[in-house]
DNA sequence: GCCGTTTTCGGCCCGACTGTTTTCAGTCG
């Protein structure tokens, strides 16, 4: 069973509780809900965890629940979900996915017509609601039936959130979005919040806030966006709409006085959220988008806060970065003001990982533009080296010889442009070389005189068993000028799983041999992803931030690089290209022993 | 059912909005 899976079935567990009695599993119930979040957040399959025997220890998850994951995983299923579910039909769970939809709703009408058939309940309950059958239910209206139809039709067309928006995308969509709030005088400030401020690596829905005196004015405002295709809610302070693509933007307003204490909220995640206003709880203070107030005193304003600094500064603690604020420590750090210096972008000092279109009949697409191109894109981002790093010639169409030929040229076109550039920027001889599946790599060993390093990485064969493909880039990365694994898990965001490694045998294995794992900043692979960098950084991994740019447009794509390694609480210190060019190349000659300055 | 700079027992975030209701239930973030 796989982690997806797993944290599904938790979920369907706390929907079980909340129909049984929400009030008396009202802890349970968000136990389990809880449990399911640690799961989809962990970076390795539970299954392998039971296994080694590490279930234990994983944050949100006690001995209760752990003890019926055991169960699960050794037998299947538990007995104890069996019997809680008995009485409640399964094809509760498929409505559970669409929006507005809740358990209570989903069993009303599973049970009011009978619907048994968890395959057909969607299509069966969408003929009844078209039959008008709904609106004389108890609790249900016309207007509540015409919302199962649409909101039926609109999850068929994977509109919402069906599927999670890139970065860059989010950021496009919130740039016009925001253009046209602005362009309200009622408008002081708008934001874009949520998981988008918080850079994390997949975006659900667009969240902005609104500095404002005149709430009304900016909500009348907003709901007539040209490009919406509907309203789903308008209220007082807050609204929300899909736009003609499908995504939800949601909007809230506050004034200038208050609005740290509503950048704050609206930034997230809920976890930080909840945990920060539990602590401010125990002080006898109760936090919430208004901002600070005395827990009992039930009548008193809240006391407001302009900025989010001042905000978290009433709670005893240091300024948060938003890429930290899931809940993972950063609260107890934030309280001893001992927060790390995360890496910023103005650290990073030049890119390794780019593809020029000058030709060595690669086995993999090639770049688009020249080297001469990317050398002064890069100048123009203020980097001061760079690598060339081309894919291996196709080893299907050459012969060693030829390869070797190949890269001949490459390096002496590379001289060439070390010469023209010598007082503005230094250039590396690298190489992405595919290690193959039999853990080879793709050039033969005199072709590694006209590299000054290689960068290795996977690109065929991915469906190899977690152990066997460990194996492989073990062997791949075990000679001596191979110092980068590129786009470790090979994953592409919506279109390709990450595949499985024994990543406890990949740090120990680079550490112990000054090899860097590379955190991928191309929006669709951020790979690493946020959490397996934090356990590199927790390592003492080295690690190094490069976009693949096959074009250069795609260099200033470092940002997302820089975002995801924030996520994962990188300092300057954990990332190679921060470093200053000498220590850099004693690193790729194999004399340092780890980065940083 | 979880968890501890608030405790190993006694707590568990805070608020908005809609629809069907006359004071609330359900869903959402």
């Amino acid at each position: 069973m796989k982690n997806f899976e797993i944290s599904k079935l938790l979920r369907n567990v706390a929907a079980v509780y909340s129909i049984k009695d929400e009030k008396k599993y009202r802890f349970q119930l968000l136990a389990y809900q809880k449990a399911a979040d640690a799961i989809e957040s962990l970076p390795t399959e539970l299954n392998d965890l039971y296994k080694e025997n590490k279930l234990q220890g994983i944050d949100g998850i006690g001995p209760t629940i752990q003890s019926r994951l055991t169960e699960l995983l050794k037998t299947g299923k538990v007995q104890h979900f069996e019997e809680i579910m008995k009485e409640i039909p399964k094809s509760i769970f498929p409505l559970l996915d669409i929006p507005g939809f809740g358990p209570k709703k989903a069993y009303k009408l599973v049970t009011q017509f009978n619907l048994k058939n968890p395959d057909t309940v969607i299509v069966d309950l969408e003929n009844i609601a078209k039959k008008g059958d709904i609106a004389n239910l108890p609790g249900f209206g016309e207007k509540s039936q015409a919302d199962v139809l649409r909101a039926i039709k609109e999850f068929k067309l994977g509109k919402g959130k069906s599927t999670r928006m890139t970065l860059p995308y989010a950021n496009e969509l919130a740039r016009i979005i925001i253009t046209y709030i602005e362009k309200s005088d009622a408008v002081l400030a708008a934001y874009p919040l949520g998981s988008l401020r918080r850079g994390k690596d997949t975006i659900g829905d667009i969240d902005i806030a609104v500095s404002t005196n005149k709430p009304q004015e900016v909500l009348d405002h907003f709901i007539n966006y040209p490009f919406k295709e509907r309203i789903i809610e308008r209220g007082d302070r807050t609204s929300s709409m899909l736009v003609s693509s499908g995504r939800q933007i949601d909007l809230m307003v506050q004034s200038p006085e208050g609005f740290g204490a509503l950048l704050q909220h609206f930034t997230g995640s809920k976890a930080h959220n909840v945990h920060l206003r539990e602590y401010a709880l125990s002080k006898g203070l109760s936090v919430s988008d208004f901002g600070i107030k005395k827990k009992k005193d039930e009548k008193a304003a809240y006391k407001k806060y302009k900025t989010e600094e001042s905000f978290y500064e009433a709670l005893g603690m240091q300024w948060i970065p938003p890429e930290m604020r899931e809940d993972t420590g950063e609260i107890e750090l934030a309280l001893q003001h001992k927060l790390p210096e995360l890496i910023k972008l103005s650290d990073i000092k030049g890119d390794f990982h780019l593809h020029s279109n000058f030709s060595i009949e690669e086995s993999h697409d090639s770049g688009q533009n020249s080297m001469e191109e990317m050398i002064e894109e890069a100048l123009r981002l203020g980097y001061k080296y760079l690598g060339f790093s081309e894919h291996n010639p196709s080893i299907g169409n050459h012969t060693e010889k030829e390869i070797c030929t190949l890269l001949e040229k490459r390096l002496k076109y590379i001289d060439k442009m070390r010469l023209k550039y010598k007082n503005f920027i230094r250039i590396f001889s690298l190489l992405e070389i595919d290690i193959l599946a039999s853990g080879k790599l793709a050039i033969p060993e005199s072709a590694f005189a006209y590299l000054d390093a290689a960068i290795v990485s996977i690109h065929s064969s991915f469906a190899m068993n977690r152990e066997n493909i460990t194996e492989r880039i073990l062997q791949g990365l075990s000679h001596p000028k191979a110092k980068i694994f590129a786009h470790p898990t090979s994953r592409l965001i919506n279109q390709r799983a990450p595949i499985e490694l024994d990543f406890e045998k990949l740090w120990n294995f680079c550490k112990k041999n000054d090899k860097a794992f590379e955190i991928n900043a191309a929006p669709q692979r951020l790979d690493l992803t946020d959490i397996l960098i934090r356990e590199a950084v927790n390592k003492g991994i080295t690690l190094i931030i490069n976009t693949d740019s096959h074009a250069i447009d795609q260099m200033n794509l470092m940002k997302y690089g820089v975002t995801v390694a924030r996520r994962g609480w990188a300092t300057k210190r954990d990332i190679l290209n921060t470093m200053d060019y000498n220590k850099l190349t004693s690193w790729f000659s194999n004399e340092a022993t780890k980065g940083g300055e």
